[in-house]
DNA sequence: CGAAGGCTTGATAGACCTCAAACACAGTGG
DNA sequence: CCACTGTGTTTGAGGTCTATCAAGCCTTCG
């Protein structure tokens, strides 16, 4: 265990995020805080849980990238979210016994395991870290659908753009974008399985946002460069984030 | 308040779903009955709360059809679920404030309201039903998923039979599709705006679907001709439902 | 330095879209 | 009873966004 993370709430990547999106009382962070977790590191492209596991903890990201994703015929893919520091991305089997998707990271990442017991205990006794973790597995639901959305109806510039534009607001909200560029472990053809585009397709229009002046995007970095034509040409609006205070 | 509906768990609509996804003592169970609600006839095409709104209520569908959808640029709209007898498809309220989408009845509908405020008294007073709702919101999150998939990698008669499929699961966990043929509301635009599709191609993929015998779609109702062909042309695995003793 | 993975670009092809119009059917009203 | 209207379905034709195939280039790393 790493007291630089979980000494101070401040620190608690996933204080940080629960706080991101709801209010939680003194001292039930507190008791979050005292929460026993394992921590592990784990090379980059390696999966955490597969499809049709049934796994008896859940993971917390403290460093690194993860997505989740399926697989489909033909080798074809469908990543269907990514996570961050802070983001607990398989909560869902603490209720749902058999994953339905797989769950891998992109980036060397140092993750937590915290058992279905504890969190268990959690919940039966911290009713306001209860609310939280419920919350949070619905904000994901939130993020899923503003991604049907974008799938199904927005072009492949938007998309991309809108993916942007939602790892932007995310890393801010948990104070990992300051200056509006951010870590982005992540490949072209993982954007393309992200957002149902073929490799190709999307360096094209990587290339063109590029030279619109709107992002830079290399060496592992996302960085912002007009961030209202971003939104613009992404018509992003940020509220299905659900983040307390709205967009910073 | 209908008697009919109320009065015994076996027909109670909510009990049923709830059930369908996971095991609920008999004394919550008999709690849940006896919980006040307010029951509305609603005609079809009527929004019941809308994107932006902050409701502080959540919907219980009795009878009939519901979607969820959002509306994008130039009048494109993208319908991320389908929601049938038993379902409470705006559940997520009661955690996030505000609306990221809309709320709208497909066809005449029965629905009841509970208020947040009931919602809670049932949380935390019943732990085996707060759970069931939990996982009851998580299961609609693996749906948003699985569709993103779908939108995403799918090709359009993989979306639409794999569509039909999921229909016919979710109808017969509930007991609403017998013989395999269940209501089925829904226009062929609709179908359009679910799966990402236009009219036109929706309609020659149905065309498609009908002719190779694979189902029957009409006056509102569908019926599947073949199920296992269905399943194959859709690559459809049920398990993402996660439906108590799996696929029936 | 060779191998591997990722990025980039050109050319061709295909799935699906848009436009347009005809058809079917139910409900309405004269 | 029959036009009239509106909504939903169906079909044809042409167009486009994006996929696939193919190849070259760059960077990293053992």
């Amino acid at each position: 265990m790493n007291s630089d993370y979980f000494s101070d709430a401040a620190r608690h990547p996933m204080i940080r995020r629960l706080r991101s999106i709801t209010d939680i009382p003194r001292v039930e962070l507190d008791a979050l805080m005292d929460v026993k977790m394992k921590v592990v590191e784990i090379d980059a492209d390696i999966d955490i849980v597969r499809e049709g596991e049934r796994p008896t903890q859940c993971v917390l990201l403290l460093e690194g990238y993860a997505c989740r994703y399926k697989l489909l015929d033909f080798g074809k893919r469908q990543i269907l979210a990514f996570h961050i520091t802070g983001d607990l991305p398989d909560l869902q089997s603490y209720h749902l016994e058999v994953m339905d998707h797989s769950l891998c990271t992109l980036s060397p990442a140092k993750v937590a395991f915290l058992s279905h017991q504890t969190i268990d205990y959690i919940i039966t006794t911290y009713p306001k870290l209860a609310a939280a973790l419920w919350r949070s597995t619905l904000v994901d639901a939130s993020i899923f659908r503003q991604w049907i959305a974008g799938v199904g109806r927005r072009l492949a510039h938007e998309r991309i753009a809108h993916l942007i534009c939602e790892l932007v607001v995310r890393h801010r909200a948990v104070g990992l974008a300051q200056d509006f560029r951010f870590n982005f472990p992540v490949t072209q053809a993982e954007l393309g399985d992200a957002t149902g585009l073929s490799v190709v397709h999307v360096n094209r229009v990587v290339r063109d946002l590029r030279s619109m002046g709107l992002i830079s995007l290399a060496g592992g970095y996302v960085a912002v460069r007009d961030w209202a034509r971003l939104k613009k040409t992404a018509r992003f609006d940020a509220s299905y984030l659900h983040v307390r205070g709205g967009e910073p």
